[in-house]
DNA sequence: GAATTAATTGCAACAATGTTGCAATTAATA
DNA sequence: TATTAATTGCAACATTGTTGCAATTAATTC
């Protein structure tokens, strides 16, 4: 089993490897604020292209919500090299202010006449799960 | 006829005018490096603090898609101040790149399970109207 | 309509965020 | 292990957004 950066293949470096490593023990999509505060030594250089690269490759996809800051979630199978696919929500949590990439089995369609949809993201603002049960 | 900002209860200054008439004279949400590049003389921080207050007082509303510059749209009439509400889709043209919000009289609810959702919004992406007939 | 009051503007200075060229280093490949 | 290709980090810069404060302008009161 490669592991998921030489399967996108770009080079295995101890940088990389921690990037990923705060992305995926994170329940949460993740800013890069938080990568930062999070990364042993972290250069905001190196930080930046990551990013890039990670995005630029299907690894994360990044998730804007007005008046917040732009967070990065890890990619399902589905998003392949530059091409997000987003059949989720990403719901942002009113209290805690997480921002969660959540799988639905319904995705809505809607029709907007004359203009012509290619793809549909869909931005909820609620109270997660962790949130309503404390 | 009380004008926008005396309904909104803020000071009617030229600057103000001229940003509220560009906002109303574009068929798309704007960004704000496109209002400086049409405004008569620009001040940048004039600028940042007009449109914060626009949007603290429901006049616009901030559409924030991954990738582009925030764009800014006039509020429809649902919108209270600092209070938006968005039953409308935001669609980014593909090609002209240009953000509209769209009114839909369907909107579509979705299930979260145990999230509990306050409000949505939909993304789409594709080909507006005007690029589909050129 | 003039005087008072309250809000807005713009400068200077700063803070935060993001980018580029380039040499040194490190990872992948042969 | 040697070679090649990619990545890293420094220095320097570019862009974007913010704050205090004095001067100006708009709204309000008489």
């Amino acid at each position: 089993m490669k592991s998921l950066l030489k399967q996108k293949k770009i080079s295995e470096t101890p940088f990389r490897l921690e990037v990923l490593e705060i992305l995926e023990s994170s329940k949460s999509a993740v800013s890069i604020s938080f990568i930062e505060e999070n990364l042993k030594s972290y250069n905001r250089i190196t930080l930046y292209r990551t990013i890039k690269t990670f995005v630029d490759k299907g690894i994360i996809h990044p998730i804007a919500i007005a008046g917040s800051e732009v967070n990065y979630g890890l990619c399902s199978d589905s998003c392949e090299d530059e091409v997000h696919s987003h059949n989720h929500v990403h719901l942002k949590c009113n209290e805690c202010k997480s921002v969660f990439c959540i799988e639905t089995t319904l995705f809505p369609t809607i029709d907007l006449g004359k203009h012509k949809i290619e793809s549909l993201e869909i931005q909820a603002k609620g109270i997660c799960e962790n949130c309503r049960a404390s």
